[in-house]
DNA sequence: GGGGTCATTAATCAACTGATAAATGAGCCC
DNA sequence: GGGCTCATTTATCAGTTGATTAATGACCCC
């Protein structure tokens, strides 16, 4: 019952010093801190590019380190896990995304693209958006309450400024309102889903998709408000 | 180095004809055709709610078989999996859909509603859609050519539709244009995502949403249009 | 430069998992 | 109703995988 282990038993030929064991860089000892660091960013790098049924001892080859030094740093593999959910998820909302989208000393196209620009940049990242699509897939719990702030802070208070931009009531946001939201922002998303996710060929200059979304939607919201006046 | 199975080994005290083994109903004998196809269903249901890391042994309790019945249907897991891609993405490209898109005595806002109306109905199942997000975080050729097959059978005769509707020249599709439509249709694709992967609570009315979002894009490129004349 | 600390590795376990082979028995045919 | 077919199960294998323990040795301190 003991592991094969492939060809490691085979026996050398010309084997210098048999005994000690051949390193190409003799073992490096790192602070706890730095190596913990170290494992977490490989990790989600790793779990990004296979998904969290990827295995331990392929994460810990990927470092040069063995599989139960992860152990040392990580109790268990789902504790690990739960850190690059934090490492991802609590390491990119900024405060002052609010401030910028609701700042109405500035044209509102003007806002929305400078926010889009920055959340791009935040989040529309290859480990990113696919930790967030496997985390959703997984039904984890940290991802609805991600959902549930984007919801309240970025899409409702765009919904205030367009209802504002087109002269409508700021207060009578409606479902179908933040659904129309949903359906900009998700399209945006479906860029870097595209980009990442799919690997699919999009245009470069993503600047410029932004800029004539929020064109359409504002000329479409102002056309869709004078017809209902 | 025998299975432990649990509580299986102790003895009842009260064992009816202890020999025989007690089945809830008696082993059903289905029509080879039959029982494919019912591990089949079961296999998408099943990958489409776990993911294809998904265990052998488990999908097998879920029919009520044992998981080497399995391997009788499908020589092996890989097997399995590529069936279930082929019964997702092969088998809801409608042709119709195009026409349907192109039919000039119909006005473009009626076409492109009931269109997504259609493709929504076919799409954004709760197996289609986690399946498709699996099989593209796993990077599946058959994913890739699904969307190729979008953006040259859809996307882009809606991108001639949308010039033609302008006025604009229907030969001058650019990159920008159909990257602009993959806005429109990633951003109603993302209602599907909401739903059915963040199982998020969504408008109950699809039509309403598609409806306006058609609208705003209609009104959108005629603006954006009517300005660069 | 010798000793101690603790980061790191080697060795190994137990449970899991895809897959196989042989035994079983349900349902059909005559 | 006896026998045959083949769908289904039981038993089991070999490789994998998360996790543990004890040995090792790199680096710091004095």
């Amino acid at each position: 019952m003991s592991p094969p282990k492939s060809s490691r038993t085979k026996t050398r030929a010309v084997a210098p010093k048999a005994r000690r064991v051949e390193r190409a860089q003799p073992r490096r000892r790192l602070a706890a801190a730095e190596r913990e660091q170290q494992i977490l960013d490989a990790a989600v790098r790793f779990f990004a590019e296979v998904g969290f049924a990827g295995q331990t001892r392929e994460l810990a080859q990927r470092l040069g380190v063995t599989q139960p030094l992860l152990y040392r740093y990580f109790p268990t593999k789902q504790d690990l896990i739960e850190r690059v959910f934090e490492e991802i998820y609590l390491k990119r909302i900024d405060s002052n995304w609010r401030k910028l989208l609701t700042d109405r000393n500035r044209p509102l196209h003007d806002r929305l693209c400078e926010f889009y620009t920055r959340y791009a940049d935040a989040t529309y990242r290859y480990e990113w958006i696919r930790i967030y699509m496997f985390s959703g897939l997984m039904g984890e719990e940290i991802n609805r309450r991600y959902i549930q702030v984007v919801e309240e802070k970025i899409l409702r208070p765009i919904c205030i400024e367009l209802r504002q931009h087109c002269g409508l009531n700021e207060r009578g946001v409606t479902e179908l309102d933040l659904e129309q939201v949903w359906v900009m922002h998700g399209g945006l998303f479906y860029y870097a889903v595209r980009k990442h996710i799919y690997h699919s060929r999009v245009a470069e200059d993503f600047a410029a998709v932004v800029s004539r979304t929020v064109d359409v939607v504002l000329e479409g919201w102002k056309a869709a408000a004078k017809k209902t006046a």
